[in-house]
Order: C-alpha cells, then sequence, then structure tokens
DNA sequence: GCGCGAAATGATACCTGATCGCGGAACGCC
DNA sequence: GGCGTTCCGCGATCAGGTATCATTTCGCGC
C-alpha cells in the first residue's frame, strides 16, 4: 500500500499519511492504538502531532481502509484492512489479539436481525478468554487486567 | 429488588445506592449511562453526586447486579441484570436497543475459542443496524448518527 | 519548474467521560 | 443512643479525543 492508494481512497498524499500508513502495515500486532502510532513516529524523529494522527485515523476509517476497534478498556485501536471480514478473540491475560471468521455465527446474526425487523449493517463481536499462556504466546507477561 | 439484595451482594444499604437501584429498575430503556441516572437523580431533587453514581454502579457490578456494556460509541451503559444472559442490537437510527439470545452463535463461539486454544470467560456481541422504523418504534426522531 | 488557492498540519486549548482524595456524614452492630 | 467503619459529596484531576487557528504543504494549471 502506497500513495495511490492514498489517492485513490480520495484523500491528498502528505508524509504524516504515508508515515501512518508505514507504521499500520509494519506494526506486529495488527491492532494498534493512536497512541502506539504517535510514539512509533516520535521514535522515526518524525515530527508529526497527535492530533494529525486522530484526523488521519479517521479518514483512513471513512475512506475504508482502517478499522476501529474498541476492545474491553473502551480505548480505541485501529486495524488495517486487508479485504476480508472477521471477528476477535482478546486474552485477558497477556491482551494477545487472535481473528477468526465463522460462517455458521454469521449467518445467524442475519437471521436473529432480520427476525427482529432489523436490518443489519454491521457487527462487533469479541470474545475474551485466557491463552493458556502457551509457549510461543508472544505477548507473555503483558500488564494483567 | 431492594434493601436485602443489597445486603445479600455485601454492600451496605444507602440511599444512594437504593435510590440508584430504583432508577435502574424504573428505567424504560433498561440501558443506562451513568450521566442519564445522574440527571434522574437531579431531576427527583436528590442530592447525590456524580462520583458516588459512577462507584455505585461499579459496585454494583463487581457484585453481579448490573452489567456494563460499551456501545458503538465508547460510553458505558449499564442495565439491571435479570438472570439471563443475551447479546443486543442496536438500530442506527433511533438508538433502540433489543435483546436476544442465539444458542447456536453461543456454542459456535465456545467451538472457535477452544479451536484457538482460548478459554472463553466472556464475550460482547452487538449487532447494528436499522430497524426500518416500523410504527411502534418508541424511538423514533432521536438523534441520528 | 513555478505560483497560487485549497487543503492539511502542528501546537495547544478545550471537552467529556470517568476516577481520585479527603474531610465530614451515615450506617448498623451493640 | 454510641461509636468504629464505611460511605458520600465535592472539587481536583486524569485520559482519550476534538476544535481552533496560524502556518505549511500539496498539486494543478501554466
Amino acid at each position: 500500500m502506497e500513495g495511490k492508494d492514498l489517492r485513490k481512497a480520495g484523500l491528498k498524499v502528505t508524509l504524516p499519511r504515508l508515515k501512518i500508513l508505514e507504521i499500520l502495515e509494519g506494526s506486529k500486532t495488527r491492532h494498534v492504538s493512536a497512541e502506539d502510532i504517535y510514539r512509533s513516529l516520535l521514535e522515526s524523529n518524525e515530527d508529526i502531532g497527535l492530533a494529525t494522527v486522530y484526523r488521519v485515523l479517521t479518514q483512513f476509517e471513512a475512506a475504508g481502509l482502517v478499522t476501529r476497534h474498541h476492545f474491553e478498556d473502551g480505548m480505541a485501536v485501529f486495524e488495517l484492512n486487508q479485504g476480508t471480514h472477521h471477528d476477535h478473540i482478546v486474552c485477558l491475560d497477556c491482551g494477545r489479539v487472535e481473528e477468526f471468521m465463522e460462517a455458521g455465527i454469521e449467518e445467524r446474526q442475519t437471521a436473529v436481525a432480520q427476525k427482529l425487523g432489523f436490518t443489519i449493517r454491521d457487527h462487533s463481536l469479541i470474545l475474551y478468554g485466557n491463552c493458556q499462556r502457551l509457549p510461543n504466546c508472544p505477548h507473555r507477561n503483558r500488564k494483567s487486567s
């Protein structure tokens, strides 16, 4: 993803937007907060204000480039859209986020909505659990809730 | 629900707690924010501080009397627990909230979590849609998103 | 390349939802 | 009723996020 993707999305190509895209792509965790991005920018000695980070993320969301999630702590995190829809499961011990997609669940959601007289537009499904501290958990010893 | 329920929950019976319980029970919408409750209290000329409302709601949550939800706008709303688990569907036009429960969805959630090596502890499923402005929608003409 | 108007940015003040700290008040066991 | 413990009201405070506005940057037409 690069300049032309921004233009395609109807956004001017500016340095802050490029840098933020870059960070979203390069991030290991896929789910980052505005502050995370701001901190990354500072570390790369980019002189980009926090307000700009928020503005750009909001524009990216409106343009469909990223999705905004609210996990349990209420703080917004952002994720680069890579085509396919999915839901999330969050480890309460280590904060790790896994993604999944279950056609059966999706179907039933639509059915339920219809039964209640709603036209479904969107949904948010987040499971919370413990990831059993598998040895390969990359987030072990992170802050506990 | 009354004084003895508070005591059963390990909480002293105090006027603020009783009043707040009362409001939760009497509320038409079942899903109310701390500010909603605070406003109700002011209207009834109760001299109860906003901080107390938050404290009491947090205690109620810890005691299992209420559940806290974060709908799309991020603001917390509280709902009196009346036994059965359920999920929510929110109308994007009018803000109406309906509740539903789909055993098939619940089952699949557990299965997915297990497959990913998680022990599921909790989940949040919220559908967003349009309620087709049925004539009996009690929320028509509320703020639009 | 260059100039120019529109759009974007950075700094900072501000807003809102929520929490903290503390002196004084209320609860409830006796 | 008396008294220790818990709770409460108030105001200060915090954190995430937004609005304002002067300055800078983009990119189109030349």
